[in-house]
RNA sequence: GGUUCAGUAGUUCAGUUGGUUAGAACGCCGCCCUGUCACGGCGGAGGUCAGGGGUUCGAGUCCCCUCUGAAUCG
């Protein structure tokens, strides 16, 4: 029985719940990064209510680097250290070991690489990040995949995904086993597998249909984004939707822009998340409802108006441009701060209106409309 | 008033025994950022080398004068 109800659609958009143990998200859903159980730029789990958050994510990597899950474990898990109660997902630290480590050494057992902290040896396997993701107890794990350059060659992402669907396998039998056992924080805690492919129709395919044979609880979409076109990213998400189950939720990871996002959901993808709106906010680069605003451009010097006239985010009801700007420029911490709570509203509201229009059966025109306001530049 | 030191980009300074188109850092301006190592990355604009005169094939660099600032002595 699937905790996922799928409670509408809009040709391949779809509007749904997940349910958990704690709470429900209203799907699409945008999910708030936070690497090291904090959102970078001093926003508070308090802050998180506000900006309409309804998932947080945590890496699996970096909290086992730092302070480690053992403690995190003794805290009480990852929802009482972090104050948190609401849903939180932890990646696997997959993709850690493709964008970070130097030095790796992928084999079937597992990884060795460096730790980008001291440079000590980090060993990562299906099990071993089951049980660290076990110990955080987070409300979803994420499957421990591996995940190649999405141009990289055919013939190496074929042997790949052979590959990253034994782990699935690993990774299945050993969040069964942690569920079980008495002393597990989370035992409802759940699983997610994770596509590759790269951007081969076949592959990707191919791999979808071996890993839905396994009884998870969603399904992401991995290894895009990094590197190849836009296009060929939702090309891939067309090729490979018709596989994927219709009673689970979908998970583009690491993606996107406003306009990715809109794309994809209209293509039946249900979960994202982006370091995006935080880290550019912590560059100046704001989303808004007319567009890209770069904080930093001169002609903000004397700007009275919030970021966004159209927004009910705290930021926008109470700053100005000019000041913020000032922040920006001084180096005041606080600039930093309102400028990820901006974009992070943003990003949150955005998913809350892409799930009335669903509702309201009007997604295509609210799309379009997005789409074309969201290609410009204040 | 005397002596010494200094004056080079918006700022702080480099600049070889005189030798192509005078550099850096910060600041400024713009662009970038997609399962976060990153208040980061990339690019750009900006100089009558205080002013004038001299020596020299050639002066930011050597000489003289003027101006400005600092220190110090009376």
């Amino acid at each position: 029985m699937s905790s996922f109800t799928l409670y509408k659609q809009e040709g391949t958009a779809r509007r749904g719940m997940l349910s958990t143990v704690h709470g429900d998200i209203q799907t699409p859903v945008f999910m708030n990064v936070g690497t090291s159980a904090a959102i970078k730029g001093g926003v508070s789990t308090y802050d998180l209510k506000q900006i309409k958050c309804q998932v947080e994510l945590s890496n699996t990597y970096h909290l086992h680097v730092r302070p480690g899950e053992d403690i995190i474990y003794r805290q009480g898990g990852i929802h009482k250290f972090f104050n948190w109660d609401k849903p939180v997902l932890t990646d696997s630290g997959g993709f850690q070991v493709f964008s970070l480590a130097h030095l790796r050494n992928i084999k079937e057992d597992g990884v060795t690489f460096q730790s980008h902290m001291d440079g000590a040896k980090v060993y990562m396997s299906p099990e071993v990040s089951m049980q660290i993701q076990s110990r955080l107890a987070s409300t979803i794990a994420m499957a421990f995949d591996e995940c190649p350059s999405s141009v990289a060659e055919h013939g190496y992402i074929a042997k790949s995904i052979e590959r990253t669907t034994r782990w699935l396998y690993r990774c299945k039998d050993e969040m069964d086993r942690l569920n079980g056992l008495e002393e597990t924080i989370n035992r409802s805690q759940m699983l997610f597998g994770i596509n590759q492919g790269g951007v081969y129709p076949d592959l990707r395919k191919h791999h979808m249909e071996q890993i839905r044979q396994l009884d998870l609880d969603g399904f992401a979409i991995g290894g895009l984004a990094v590197g190849e076109t836009a296009d060929e990213m939702y090309h891939i998400i067309e090729e490979v939707e018709p596989f994927m189950p219709k009673d689970k939720p979908r998970y583009l990871m690491g993606v996107g822009t406003p306009i990715n996002i809109l794309e994809s959901v209209d293509r039946g993808v249900d979960f994202f998340d982006c370091v995006m709106p935080s880290r550019n906010a912590r560059h100046g680069n704001l989303f808004t409802s007319e567009g890209l605003l770069n904080l930093n451009n001169n002609k903000f010097l004397e700007d009275s108006r919030p970021i966004d006239e159209k927004c009910d985010c705290p930021v926008c009801r109470t700053y100005t441009r000019a000041y913020i700007r000032h922040l920006f420029k001084a180096r005041e911490l606080l600039g930093m701060r309102l400028c990820v709570l901006h974009n992070l509203y943003f990003y949150n509201n955005m998913m809350e209106e892409i799930r009335a229009a669903i509702d309201g059966g009007y997604w295509k025109q609210y799309k379009e409309e997005k789409v074309e306001a969201f290609s410009q530049r204040v």
